[in-house]
DNA sequence: TTTGGCACTCCTGAGTGATGAGTGCCAAAA
DNA sequence: TTTTGGCACTCATCACTCAGGAGTGCCAAA
């Protein structure tokens, strides 16, 4: 036994330098890399049979592993993960990118919707990987103004804002018909009620109101209540958590995966959403940039990628998450400060307050 | 010389069955069909021989080709052509079809985008290829209702509903800062003179009353036009006709389309958004159902793939266009009535008079 | 005009062997 | 004790060949 050996607890600094050395060229080249490359490019005076002892260690201990007997070694998933906790050499942003990401989070002035966009196709631009931007959540939903518009004969447009300036719009078919005049009074009624109180809290209260004076209410306030609560029944679907994907075709491009099944089943969940969100939603408790390297996201389409996300917040609330999805090979040195920067600077172009 | 032969001018009866059965065998198989196939299944008692005389003559004239020395034949773009105009025996929807049809698109009462959202869905599930549907334009645009809320210190947030239910909402960014009520004033002044009116029209007038009398103009006149300017500055790029795809992910299970590179510039263009709006719009002229084959409609990445599109309308004006993108050996029987019956009966559900 | 026969083409898939990259192990050197 | 050169070995890859089979074109006979 070798008194500098590689324990379980940890490596010694030459193994950790060699697995370093050796993801950084699989990032590089998406090839397996040999003990003699290795020897040629760690900077260590070491021969490529040395080289092959540490590989050796480094395979039995599972951070590296060979394709086949003949092939140098690929990193596995312990291996990229020992890699992005403790060797990675976070790269800084260069000036010019800080610039880039800046520009394209504040051009914008349309509405917060695309400018979740925007910041999607950004990121997806920016890595050439795919680009998600989870909407914001908000624990505290203020309804800000309704307004009820005749469209025909039984059906009335219905448009809610809620929070700085969502707006949500539905079509509600009724029984009676009402006029525009007296649409104008339900809902000044509902805005003088209820502007600026929690949309549920609203809810609980028409309904509440609802119940209790059924019988001597008169028929505008019915209306009002029972307009009101069809939008309502609208409401969870619409807000159900859901984000904004880009540059999924970028992923078309790496090698690794090039199988169009696999492909398939990738892109059937981006439009499924479930999965990916809910593997989202988990990272909007950390509080910074967390990463899944292939298996571990729990997922099977998404072994073979890595989800590098930051959650974002509009003042000191946690409202959202966005990140970058790419092959697990993806140069995490310098996705993680992307993700990270446009998490702050999405949180700021959001916020109300400027 | 043959006297039945086969010339420029037509094909014989014989000529026209066989190449209707090789390209409805093309179509289930995917498969290059021979003159063994073809003498078996072809209904004529024929030997595989004189099938081939009469297969080479197809070739000759351009219907078909062979792939290689030893393969069957595969019809050429003029083959479907041919296949498609006059040999085609549509197939009439079962009823189960019509059903099903009708009800994704009357289920659904939130509003228009999500309509057509799911005309869109509903024309890929059925047809497991691509679906696509254009946002209906107008060449009548109404000003039907404005609404400026407050945001925050010179931010205010602009919605404007026109037609029968559009919504678009965006944030202006304002020099002064303006009270809930005197916003209030604007979009009353607003509505009161344009609800109503086409919204070109209603821009000029408000360019031109802005021109006349920018110097003895009080100032919440002055904010109101500005404002309605501002709005309406966005509106060009957001009406900017686009379209609703979905199921793309279909195509990746066509054999023929099982290669990345391609797939990746299939994809690209949907993104795009360009080349095939420009060919959805040429359709929007034709009065029924119209079809491109392959090359036909222009655009490189289609080469591999037929488009079979139908206007739709409301009232009796043609508003947009919808349709499938699959590969060219699709089912044309089943698609055609497919897309027709689809654009009837989405025309109707966007009728505001029901 | 149709058909059987036949030579021919060419794709496909299986098998082969050479090549080369990379390994593991061992004994000698440092 | 650690490093290293040497060496046998493994295995993917590639080019090549070869048999099999599907399908063709052509021709002469029916």
């Amino acid at each position: 036994m070798m008194t500098n050996s590689i324990t379980a607890k940890g490596l010694n600094e030459r193994a950790q330098h060699l697995l370093k050395v050796l993801v950084e060229h699989y990032i590089r080249d998406g090839e397996p890399v040999g003990s003699r490359t290795l020897s040629r490019d760690s900077g260590l005076e070491l021969s490529p049979a040395s080289i092959r002892n540490v590989m050796a260690d480094l395979e039995e201990l599972g951070f590296i592993a060979a394709p086949h007997t003949s092939a140098g070694r690929v990193p596995t998933v312990k291996g990229y993960r020992l890699f992005v906790d403790t060797l990675l050499a976070i790269k800084p942003l260069e000036q010019q990118e800080i610039h880039l990401i800046q520009q394209k989070l504040t051009s914008n002035d349309l509405n917060q919707r695309s400018l979740l966009a925007s910041a999607s196709t950004m990121l997806s631009a920016i890595t050439r990987m795919a680009g998600v931007v989870t909407l914001p959540r908000r624990e505290y939903i203020a309804w800000r103004h309704i307004e009820f518009l005749p469209l025909s004969e039984h059906r009335v447009l219905a448009i809610l804002v809620i929070n700085e300036g969502e707006v949500q719009n539905r079509i509600l078919k009724l029984d009676h018909s009402y006029d525009s005049n007296t649409l104008q009074q339900i809902s000044n009624y509902l805005n003088t009620h209820f502007t600026g109180k929690e949309i549920h809290a609203a809810r609980a209260e028409l309904l509440n109101e609802l119940n209790r004076t059924r019988v001597n209410m008169n028929n505008l306030m019915l209306a009002a209540i029972s307009m009101a609560e069809k939008v309502f029944e609208g409401q969870g679907r619409e807000t159900g958590r859901s984000y904004v994907i880009a540059g999924e075709t970028n992923l078309m491009e790496w090698a690794e995966l090039s199988d169009v099944e696999k492909l398939r089943r990738l892109f059937d969940a981006f439009n499924q959403q479930r999965d990916i969100l809910h593997l989202l939603d988990k990272c909007i408790a950390a509080d910074g940039v967390q990463i899944f390297i292939g298996e571990e996201s729990g997922y099977g389409v998404l072994d073979e990628c890595s989800v590098v996300t930051a959650p974002y917040s509009v003042g000191d609330e946690v409202v959202g998450v966005l990140g970058v999805i790419g092959p697990t090979r993806m140069a995490y040195e310098r996705v993680i400060p992307i993700v990270d920067l446009t998490a702050k600077l999405l949180g700021a172009a959001l916020n109300p307050h400027k």
